[in-house]
DNA sequence: CGTATGCTCAAACGATCGTTTGAATCGTGC
DNA sequence: GCACGATTCAAACGATCGTTTGAGCATACG
């Protein structure tokens, strides 16, 4: 149902492209089969509707996203009690390894674009299907910064979260020759991106 | 040619909330034309394409945006050398006005929208009629944050600039009910912002 | 009064959109 | 080899898109 070279996953492989490049509506589906090399059917018959198409692009990378977020933050309590950095560390880099893995910083700039349009549609989808993600980290943030009240709390998470999204979305285009300066390149934009929401959040 | 009544202003009213509500592309020129109360024919007579009729709508705010904040800065300097949270202020509040006034507030949903739209006829108009406003902030940035490198210093105002967008496209949507606790909450979310966006800059 | 100019209007243009259809083709188990 | 479900295909559907057209209306000037 999901082997890499099927219908489908060209399908969802040239989505991602176009739906970074031109937007939702922007995108149409025969550009979209076309690049994708499959027939222009095969997209109302895999998936029932363009609308379908979009949730699914979204579900296929926010599940293993948010999925390894969980995972580390979970890995972080096992010992002492998690620091700042350690948390945001956890949701942090999970979505830079993916906006350096191929097709993924393409996602990251779809979920941009989703984030600035206010679709009430995928707002509500988002929240239902990876809603517990958000509230544990911000349960977190709670906790580490006891000093903060909720809406002072709130408002900084939105700011951080503007950020991050603003700056993952402009990631990937380029391609680094070796994994060395790669992993060296991604590890420092990670200290860029953690002491930068550090030092929003926590600031006096 | 620009009173407030006439087919040319009701077509960019109307451009401003539907551009913000459902995008570029998803708001079509009839219900633009329907709800400004307005032919059809009555966009391509004054604008030319819709495409110009885009570039009206942010040369309209953008002007006014830009010439503030010019004016703000230019009038730091006067007395003493300014302060980073002077220069920030300089930057926000003009955005902040513009965001409590009315269609305003539409209209930061729409700059926040072509913000995540990557497109490249738009970056470069703006680059072309608005990058001064954004090359004298820099400089002063740069001043005030000498123990920064280049590269540093790009990477925070990025982040901010992301951060600020993110926020402000989220305003507006609630009208409060006098103009004394409407100052208020301003001049409060306006000290949210500059805190904010001083510790990202400034952290070491 | 006549007419030139600026603007509005209903109607239509060709293009493109998402979706549906029914036949053709493929792959498997009997 | 044959039947059957799964998949692909070319073609067409009605709807909607941005734009253009040419007639109609207004207002001001000689």
């Amino acid at each position: 149902m999901n082997a890499p070279g099927s219908t489908r996953d060209r399908i969802l492989g040239a989505a991602e492209l176009l739906f970074a490049q031109r937007g939702f509506d922007g995108a149409s589906l025969r550009q979209l089969t076309a690049t994708a090399g499959v027939n222009l059917a095969a997209v109302n018959y895999h998936f029932g509707s363009k609308e379908k198409l979009v949730e699914e692009v979204f579900r296929r990378r926010l599940d293993a996203l948010n999925a390894n977020r969980m995972a580390a933050l979970a890995q972080l309590g096992s010992e002492h009690p998690a620091t700042l950095e350690e948390v945001l560390t956890a949701y942090i880099r999970p979505a830079l390894e993916l906006s350096h893995d191929g097709n993924g910083a393409l996602f990251m700039r779809v979920l941009a674009r989703a984030f600035a349009e206010h679709d009430d549609t995928l707002r509500r989808f988002l929240s239902e299907n990876y809603g517990h993600v958000m509230r544990q980290f911000t349960a977190e943030f709670a906790r580490l910064l006891p000093q903060l009240s909720k809406p002072e709390l709130y408002w900084r998470i939105d700011l951080v979260t503007g950020a991050l999204t603003h700056a993952m979305s402009g990631f990937g285009m380029i391609q680094r020759k070796d994994d060395v300066s790669e992993q060296a390149h991604r590890e420092q934009t990670m200290q860029h991106l953690i002491r930068f929401a550090a030092a929003g959040l926590s600031h006096p």
